[in-house]
DNA sequence: CTTGACCTGTGTGTAACACGCAGGTTGTAC
DNA sequence: GTACAACCTGCGTGTTACACACAGGTCAAG
């Protein structure tokens, strides 16, 4: 029975991250001290590993959840699995693409700044830098910020 | 005086993104009425579409808060300005890195899965898909997750 | 026995809204 | 003049994946 630092070690995971874990019942301590320390077998450190791995894959925790409660219950996750990344690979690279906009818009202010003065504010202005940018980009009626 | 859907109207944002905007004290009410409606000037018009454009340009609105403030007192913000855009262009790239290489990981897992059928999980695995990717990254001691 | 280092569970803060609630207001139909 | 529907109001809470703080518990050294 290990407590949540050794937990911690065996799985490869910050404590608090553990601890994070446990408090959104990703998963469940087998046992507690009579001090109020919760205790965890091996299993529940590879459950653990197994959190991890899927994060970095994309997985956020609540699909995560979904994942191992099919598990447990013996149903197979797999159909899930592929349609959930599927979906975060369109997902992602619609980001993506916002981000390197957001990027070139950020580089091309910096450049037009470069030839500016420092204004001091009046009642009508706040910062000309940026006021200075605006209409470049074509105005659609849809939001597309990031 | 304008209401807040009225404001809303005049700077082209949502109600409800103006409500938060006050909320948040980025702009304040000029009066109220007497059933506690909060009133608003033309200014306040100016004021959000300035920050609209303050966060398409990719400042925080605790940055865009920062920025005002300065501009309230008769300060110039845009030293700070050009400092935090520039720190914000680097954050960004690695920002795009990280996202790029999860896009990469999730094709790759995706691909990979093409050949393998769906499996019962028992209890030692909860998804085999997931499981049978970890190790194709070198595991530096840094934690460069999403 | 006390000191100090470490560990514990839990509460709150983060960014930028989205959503829901109970009630107020406005316009129209009757 | 009132009934009803549609809309609007302020405000509380939920979202993601933790990070940090806090008050108290535990353990070994001196």
């Amino acid at each position: 029975m290990l407590t949540v630092n050794e937990l911690a070690i065996q799985s490869d995971a910050p404590a608090h991250v553990v601890r994070y874990y446990v408090r959104i019942g990703l998963i469940q301590p087998a046992g507690q001290q009579e001090n109020g320390y919760r205790l965890f077998t091996s299993h529940d450190a590879t459950r653990i590993r197994f959190i991890r791995m899927a994060k970095h894959l994309g997985f956020t925790l609540n699909e995560i959840k979904q994942i191992t409660r099919h598990g447990d219950m013996g149903e197979s996750p797999c159909d899930d699995v592929r349609k959930i990344i599927q979906h975060r690979i369109q997902e992602n690279r619609v980001k993506i693409e916002e981000m390197m906009k957001l990027q070139a818009r950020m580089e091309q202010a910096l450049e037009q700044w470069k030839l500016m003065p420092n204004g001091i504010p009046d009642g009508n202005s706040v910062c000309h830098l940026i006021e200075s940018i605006e209409s470049n980009e074509d105005k659609q009626p849809c939001h597309a910020e990031s």
